[in-house]
This record gives C-alpha cells, sequence and structure tokens, in this order.
DNA sequence: GATAAAATTGAGTGATCACTCAATAGCGCA
DNA sequence: TGCGCTATTGAGTGATCACTCAATTTTATC
C-alpha cells in the first residue's frame, strides 16, 4: 500500500446519488458520471466496477442518509406523533430546495424499474420495507407513552404514513401551488395528531 | 390519395403505450418499437415523426382511455362516493394484470422527467390536474344530490382521492401482499363512504 | 534520487442509439 | 396490363452508449 486514495469515495457516491436522482438511471450517461465525479472513465470503472453498481451504491446511501433524517427529526420532536406530523409539514414547506429531486429516489427508481432487472426491484422494495419500519417503530414507541390507542394497528398506520410522504413529494413534484402543497401537508399532520388519545 | 393505410394506427399507439408504459421512455428503444409495432423505422418515422411524438401520442391514449374508464365506472355506480369507493377498492383487487404496468404511467413519466424536458412535463402535470377535475366532478354531483355536505371542498376531496389512487397503484407495483394491498384499498374506501351525510 | 506499487488517464472498443433516404412494393385507375 | 402515386422497406447514418487498457503520473519506502 502506497498511495492514499486521491478522490473522495464518500462525495463521489453522493455526486453520483444526486444525477441518479435527478435523472434516473437510464438518462444518466457516463459523460454526465465523469463531470459530476470529476473522474475520468477509468477512475470510475476502478473504484466502482459498473455503472450498475454505482447504481446500487446510490440507492444505498440515499436509503441510509434518508432514515438517519428521519431518526433525527423524531429525536428532535417532543412526542412520537408531533414527530411524525412536523416531518409531513416539512415536505410541505415551500423552500424545498431543488425542484427536480424532490421525489423520493426509491420511488422514482422502482417506477423506473423494468420487469428485466428483478434484484433492483427487490432492493428498493426491501429498502422501502425497512422505512417503513422505521415508521411503525415510531406509532409503536408513541404507543408505548400513551400518545397513541394501546390497541392501533401500528403496521398499517405505518404504511399509511409512507404513502402520505409518498404522495405529498409527488405533488411538490409536480410543483403545485406552494399554498396547495403546505394545505395538504397541514392536513395530513392534523390526521396524525387526531390519532392521539385524549 | 390510392392507397389505404396498411397499418392500423390506434392499434400501433396502443402498442406503444403499453411499451412505453412498461419501461419507460428511456429504456424503450426503437428496436422495441419496431418489435412492438411490428414496422420498419422508416415506417415509423413516417407515420409519427419522432420517438417523442410518440410518446406524447401514447401519454395522451393513456389519458383518455383512463378518464374514459373512471368515467364508465362512475356512470354504473349506484351513487357518486359508492362509485368513487368501488374505484378504490377495484384497483386494490387482486387479479391486476400485468404487474409492470401496474403503476400509473402519468405519475411514472412526471417521475421520470429530466428538468430539461419541460414541455413534457407541463403536458403531465395538464393530464394529472384534468384527472382531478373528473374527480372533483364526481364529488360534486355528490354533493348536488345530497350524498356530501354542502360545504365540502371538493378541490381537496378530489386532489386527496387522486392520491390515493396513485398511493394504491404504487403498492400494487410493489408487489405487497394482495391481502395487505386489498386491505389498504377498502381502508381507503370507507374514508370515502364516510364522507357520506346520514 | 531510485524503485515499485497503485491510482489515474483518455483515446479507443464494439454495440447500440435515434433517425434517414434511395429503392421497392402495393394500390386505384386507365 | 401498364401507369402514377404513395406506403413501406431496411441497410446505412453519425452520434453516443457503457466500458477497457496500455501508458502515464503520483506516492511510499528505501
Amino acid at each position: 500500500m502506497t498511495r492514499a486514495q486521491p478522490y473522495n469515495r464518500d462525495a463521489a457516491i453522493d455526486a453520483a446519488m444526486t444525477l441518479f436522482w435527478q435523472k434516473g438511471y437510464h438518462a444518466t450517461s457516463l459523460k454526465d458520471l465523469e463531470g459530476a465525479l470529476s473522474m475520468k472513465p477509468g477512475s470510475i470503472y476502478a473504484a466502482f466496477s459498473s455503472k450498475e453498481n454505482l447504481f446500487n451504491l446510490s440507492l444505498e446511501r440515499y436509503f441510509t442518509s434518508n432514515r438517519d433524517e428521519f431518526r433525527k427529526f423524531m429525536a428532535a420532536a417532543n412526542t412520537p406523533l408531533t414527530g411524525l406530523a412536523n416531518f409531513l409539514r416539512k415536505i410541505g414547506a415551500p423552500n424545498h430546495d431543488d425542484p427536480t429531486r424532490r421525489a423520493c429516489m426509491l420511488v422514482k427508481s422502482l417506477l423506473n424499474t423494468t420487469s428485466e432487472d428483478g434484484a433492483i426491484t427487490r432492493q428498493i422494495s426491501d429498502y422501502l420495507s425497512m422505512m417503513e419500519a422505521e415508521m411503525a417503530a415510531v406509532f409503536e414507541q408513541a404507543k408505548h407513552i400513551g400518545e397513541l390507542c394501546a390497541d392501533a394497528d401500528t403496521a398499517t398506520l405505518a404504511r399509511r404514513f409512507q404513502s402520505d410522504v409518498t404522495a405529498l413529494k409527488i405533488e411538490a413534484q409536480r410543483q403545485v401551488d406552494p399554498a396547495i402543497l403546505a394545505a395538504s401537508a397541514e392536513q395530513r399532520a392534523r390526521q396524525i395528531i387526531a390519532l392521539r388519545q385524549s
């Protein structure tokens, strides 16, 4: 071992993730990646083996950073249900930076997957399931501290919460009126709060 | 004018629509289209000018047939809200044929659109808005016959209904347990019925 | 500074992309 | 049957695709 890696692997994957997120797998060319990663084709292949593998790494990066952000959000909240409600409100907030990457990369990728690439489809489905589990855990926690009724079906609630998140992000992608988007988020947030037992 | 068109334009657009729906715009090659339409490249270009134009025609075809199916569904229902609820239940029904075309083509296309192709994005958004208007009209009708409370916000209800449809179709695409999918549809359907004023 | 190992380069690979056009085939009408 | 018109053909276009590899540059160790 003689030479330190002159490229930053994390930064490169982040850049690739952003690109794949914006343009999708098929529309992202190696030329695009070369530019975004500031790497020549040979280096990219030495480091990541293939475009597909780099895409898989990007998906993984997206999943973990998304999950961590969710966790941070929940940790910062006063109560579990408040955290979930605020998470929805944040998605509906107007200054949600880049318009081309508003929708969830997992959902985007899932919908762009052909029946041929079964492995990637299953992987995405797994990531979505894990996010669902994260959400279910928060509902479970709410139940534990008595914020949520003891006989509530947390798995179903989690599934509904995730579809709320997805639907909101798609609305954001459609670039609907920010006020309408915010109202939609607020409505969904209130449905979460309404689960609170008095 | 001497010769009848030996190809069936409607059938060709339908075949193209199915292909674009399954694989997405970028992943669909002209070779694929040649096979599906049983047309040589020259014929395709003579008939449809470009791949992009054929895609636009496919999107339009998808929209109109989807809208017409929705209308037929509503016409067959006893009451507007019953029709909407059953529409959701149908999406959750198990024998929903081809797994690769379960998600809405409009949503799929919206999520696969790059920031560059602004025209197509706007077109898709317009189609989605028109579907929303269809749904709002049904809620309006429900209000008119007294099935729905007179001060209900039909625009918001329509938006929520559409996001229910989208979310359900995405769940279907994920190939979740059919029972869970059906339960999710049933839950959403009941929320529609719950709007009924007694 | 010399050497060896590893990282990086970028022109070049064949394959495939969307697309074209001169040639051909099929039709109505004589 | 032959003519004029048009629909259809499919090999071929340059561009771009994902990807490779011999050559070069950079660094660690001596």
